[in-house]
DNA sequence: TAGATAGTTTGATAAATATCTAATTATCTA
DNA sequence: TAGATAATTAGATATTTATCAAACTATCTA
């Protein structure tokens, strides 16, 4: 299901605006809904989302809650293409699904 | 619309299978179909959203429809994927949605 | 402690998607 | 050319998903 839930998080173009600014730095719900038109209860799916295929993080600091990127998942994306795509040798076999 | 699509058409598990068995050799439609239980009608679905992603290409030989993998959009995808991990420099910005 | 602020959760709805059966198209061969 | 085979397209249905408004939870501060 991992596999799944990560190309599905991926598959949003607000989901992947999402990961493109926290980037640069981690930032709080707010700031992150401040770039986009769709309400706060969107957003917080959206959030919730990336946070199930465990592309974001979440921390609460007071009021705020900051999201940060969870770049470990950028060389899991790695494996899985090259599963997809590298030639396979004799008596290789997938794990994924 | 194309990393949109990329995406969706890499959330399905069925079609991820489909990618992972041309990656050893092209295949007819009817070879594909005999590794799954769905009907036909359905993995033809699958082989549009795949092409549709640019990710398989298609040739008729006589009766059968061969289907290949397109090995370069693995490039698109690498691209893609840094442009959503790669910590970003000063005054960069990014060309995706 | 009573607002105010930040954010999430719930419930509803419209759009997208995966699947099926039935019908259609393309090609081969006797 | 008629039937058989390979595959697709069309139409229908059930499930999933993105979104919204409204209600709720957590925290801060006067």
């Amino acid at each position: 299901m991992s596999t799944e839930s990560l190309f599905k998080a991926l598959a949003d173009p607000n989901r992947r605006k999402i990961l493109r600014l926290l980037k640069k730095t981690s930032l709080s719900a707010g700031e992150i809904a401040d770039h986009f038109t769709i309400t706060r209860a969107s957003m917080s799916h959206h959030f919730n989302v990336l946070k199930s295929a465990d592309l974001i993080r979440s921390n609460r600091h007071g009021q705020n809650i900051v999201y940060s990127l969870n770049v470990s998942v950028f060389e899991d994306l790695a494996a899985i293409m090259f599963d997809l795509f590298k030639p396979s040798l004799k008596g290789e076999n997938s794990n994924e699904d």
